[in-house]
DNA sequence: CGCCCAGTTCGACGGACATCGAACTTATTT
DNA sequence: AAATAAGTTCGATGTCCGTCGAACTGGGCG
């Protein structure tokens, strides 16, 4: 069990930014942010398949934007603020408290 | 003159962190703000040819980043701070103030 | 005027990546 | 154990995008 490491070391700024270029992913965060707290894979997106929302997954984890969490057979996924507070202050979560469009 | 518009409309949060994902643009946003005032084109990237830096200009001020002004014959870019944190506000000032590498 | 310099535009090329379905794994349930 | 469900992995596919050189443009200057 564990194939797959639940937490990977805390990517480059580079790294979070990339994970974040994707919409499929900025809305995978901010809904993990919305939350404050782990949220279950399938409630984190729509509009793609199951083996992309998990290539995601992937993704952000390997940033070092999320970590993984096995609950009750289910899987969850925990934003990682505190790491990420400590590593790039204000990064994350001013872009998480940003409104969609620009406020003109 | 002019063919070219020297200011975009804001982008979205999105258009903003996919100029931010490219590790060139990343690093001459990183440049314009630490100079805190506009810088000529030459000095702002180092390692792509002309062409490409050129287009990499052009991304970064479609996306609201950054503005074209003209002194003397010579083009130079300037970073829309101002703007940028009345409409995001902290993303732009963090990701410039992070270290490249976390710091862990 | 003719030259050069700075910057943009235009194709073209190549690599990277988002996406999917199918197959596999693991755990839970009956 | 068999079956179902949840996630991951694997290949394949198509598209987007970073990159370049070459050609064009606009200014300053001798």
């Amino acid at each position: 069990m564990e194939s797959v490491p639940a937490i990977s070391p805390m990517g480059t700024l580079q790294d979070v930014l990339e994970a974040l270029s994707d919409p499929v992913r900025l809305e995978m965060v901010r809904r993990l942010a919305g939350a404050g707290e782990a949220i279950a894979c399938a409630d984190l997106y729509e509009g793609v398949s199951k083996s992309t929302a998990s290539h995601h997954f992937k993704v952000l984890r390997e940033a070092g934007l999320t970590e993984r969490l096995h609950i009750g057979g289910q899987t969850y996924q925990r934003l990682r603020l505190d790491d990420l507070e400590g590593s790039f202050p204000g990064v994350v979560s001013s872009i998480v408290a940003a409104p969609r469009e620009a406020g003109r």
